[in-house]
DNA sequence: GCTGACTATGACCATACACGCATACAACGG
DNA sequence: CCGTTGTATGCGTGTATGGTCATAGTCAGC
């Protein structure tokens, strides 16, 4: 019985808490953040240069992460070191990535057989 | 070694179709749509009705979902029957709710430990 | 072919938001 | 206390896109 699955309709404000939740995922900056925030924790200095990104770009985005719980910081005296938070990321990268292949894989079949 | 895993960090193109298929699923009204379509096959009509979308707004959004392989559909005379393809959806947002949850209780706690 | 029902698409507006610049705020060292 | 360094935020701009209306396309029946 999860938003998606077969039941009543959710209401409209659990359909726009996952859609926000998603929405922080649908952005390639965010996501680039992400993925260097899982090789470890990381100051903010790291990350510009990782990026590229304005220093102000990458606060805000860090700071909408945070709010979701997906990522938290602690000082390192007038630093912030950011760490990933959540396994859950990952999993949910792990199941689009999945699907992708698969759909890749029939694409590849219906060339092969025509 | 998904996308969001320790390893290298993904290439931009990689980011970019992840990011893009987050999106998807980020706007409320597809979400709803899915929603529906998880109950089973159905009509546009039916969809106009349930969702109070404009006919064309529905259009495109069913498009745009069709692209990603999440839904498919079929004539029936005149009339198109769209259905829900991948469980994929629902997988996802069975994580995220669980996620949801776990954050919600821990918010309880503490609150009921101060 | 013509008509009517259903769907897709082009044109358009309004809004959200990514992103940078400048600046204000916070924390340490002298 | 003041300067330096690091982070957050107000503001402006450009772009993407949600949403509507009008219209063009598509299919079945007469």
């Amino acid at each position: 019985m999860g938003i998606a699955g077969p039941g009543p309709i959710p209401s409209p404000e659990l359909l726009e808490e996952f859609s926000q939740f998603f929405r922080l995922l649908s952005e390639p900056a965010r996501l680039q953040l992400l993925c260097h925030l899982r090789q470890g924790p990381c100051d903010v200095a790291s990350l510009i240069e990782a990026t590229g990104f304005s220093q102000s770009h990458i606060s805000r985005q860090l700071s909408q992460l945070q709010r979701a719980g997906l990522v938290s910081c602690e000082r390192d005296g007038v630093r912030l070191i950011y760490r990933a938070d959540a396994e859950l990321v990952e999993e949910l990268c792990d199941l689009v990535q999945k699907r992708m292949k698969q759909r890749l894989q029939q694409q590849l079949d219906q060339l092969q057989t025509a």
